[in-house]
DNA sequence: AGTCCACAGGAAGGGCAGGCGA
DNA sequence: TCGCCTGCCCTTCCTGTGGACT
């Protein structure tokens, strides 16, 4: 009989099971999304373009805008950041400074308006500015002031940019497109990265020229190169011989039948080898990926919704307590009954109905304006997660709300 | 063809928390 | 400390919408 990981009830330290259980990683770290490996198989071509947009940089002249796009795990960011790191490191002792900022313009209270973008930004040079408080037109001359004490270049990633233009418009890439003009010393340069394909389309013309001098379009990765992706990091992830090749073969069809999401692909690795190892296996196998399928697709929704505002989950409750296709009206009433009962300030249907849209934009439902004639115009409101995560959900709002 | 319904969603403004300068 | 300014969240008010019904 398999020895269990953790010892209960037999006078051993409970954890001694699993410090002595070989680990069937060699090294974890490699197998996250956000690592930057050596190489990255695939996008030579990319990598090249890249390079050869921002080279001029090493010898002082500004690199044109770029404009990066292409659907979600396609490795973008990743391809930026590996450039960049090789970038920096060939300038290192270089007389003329290079600077890089990364920021993720869908990070909540982070850079999702231009006061917070711009905030970002002045903490990342080294600048302390309040959350809330300061004029924008402030915190801009700020920035502006800060960066041209010195001459330096700034190359500033903004991944997800798609994100604060839908919420702030393109005043904000307007102004920084333009802030060359008046800089003195310093110069900065700007990649967009965005997974919205029609994004460009929707920018005011000028924004648009800037912003897209350079264009790179990143291709969705297929079945055999998603493979590659995978190999190189088992070769150093895992013990070779504790993995099975059906896991990396799995993985690979599982991640290109979602438009080729690298990303994805690692996930499932991951989880998938936490999974065998949690359950004290010898060995990952195709059950595993099964089972971290799952468990990926519940964790990221719950993440999601655990972290929502009070308000938020309660709309969410009462979506979830009304029948499968429900109308705004039944939901706002439902959502009224929950308030009652839980003591929590009932908000305007107006404001339910901007939460719904926040939560749909968030791909935790879907809903669909639709007109029923005579009976006026609504929006048919459904949760777009299965019946098993729609039940997990429901379990934990239920510690939350009486009803 | 005109009416009607039940909202959608834009615009404007209020209240609040927080920063700044006098 | 106070007045003023800001961003953010929210409400109020309003116009627009589209298809069933008359």
């Amino acid at each position: 009989m398999q020895k269990s990981l953790y010892n209960l009830n037999n006078g051993e330290n409970i954890f001694s099971g699993y410090v002595e259980r070989k680990s069937l990683f060699k090294n974890k770290r490699v197998l996250s999304s956000s690592f930057i490996p050596d190489n990255i198989p695939h996008r030579d071509a990319e990598i090249s373009q890249i390079s050869s947009i921002i080279a001029p940089a090493l010898r002082g002249y500004t690199p044109n805008n770029v404009f990066i796009y292409g659907t979600c795990g396609t490795g973008k960011s990743l391809t930026v950041q590996f450039v960049l790191n090789q970038l920096h490191e060939v300038n290192k002792n270089a007389d003329n400074e290079i600077k890089s900022m990364y920021i993720n313009c869908k990070m909540k209270k982070v850079a999702d308006t231009e006061y917070r973008l711009f905030a970002h930004m002045l903490k990342e040079i080294g600048h302390d500015v309040p959350d809330t408080g300061l004029p924008t037109d402030v915190l801009y001359n700020k920035f502006f002031e800060t960066i041209d004490s010195k001459k330096q270049l700034i190359i500033i990633i903004l991944d997800e940019i798609d994100a604060l233009f839908k919420k702030v418009g393109d005043e904000f890439l307007y102004n920084l497109t333009r802030i060359n003009l008046e800089l003195k010393q310093a110069q900065i340069s700007l990649i967009g990265i965005t997974n919205d394909l029609s994004f460009l389309n929707d920018l005011d013309a000028r924004v648009k020229s800037s912003l897209g001098e350079e264009e790179i379009l990143f291709k969705p990765y297929n079945a055999m190169q998603l493979k590659d992706i995978l190999m190189n990091r088992v070769k150093e992830g895992f013990n070779q011989s504790d993995i099975d090749n059906v896991v990396v073969n799995k993985c690979a069809a599982l991640a290109a039948q979602e438009h080729g999401d690298a990303r994805r692909a690692l996930d499932l690795l991951r989880v998938a080898g936490e999974l065998a190892e949690r359950l004290g296996d010898v060995k990952v196998e195709e059950k595993h990926v099964n089972m971290a399928e799952e468990k990926i697709d519940i964790d990221k929704i719950i993440e999601i919704i655990k972290t929502q505002p009070k308000q938020s989950q309660a709309v969410l409750y009462a979506i979830i307590n009304c029948d499968e296709k429900c109308l705004t009206g039944d939901v706002f009433e439902k959502y009224k009954d929950i308030c009652l009962k839980n003591n929590i300030k009932i908000l305007t249907q107006r404001r339910v109905g901007d939460l719904i849209n926040e939560m749909d934009m968030l791909s935790i439902l879907t809903s669909k304006v639709i007109s029923k004639g005579r009976y006026g115009r609504t929006r048919a409101i459904s949760l777009s997660v299965s019946d098993n995560v729609s039940n997990k959900i429901r379990n934990i709002l239920k510690t939350r709300f009486e009803l």
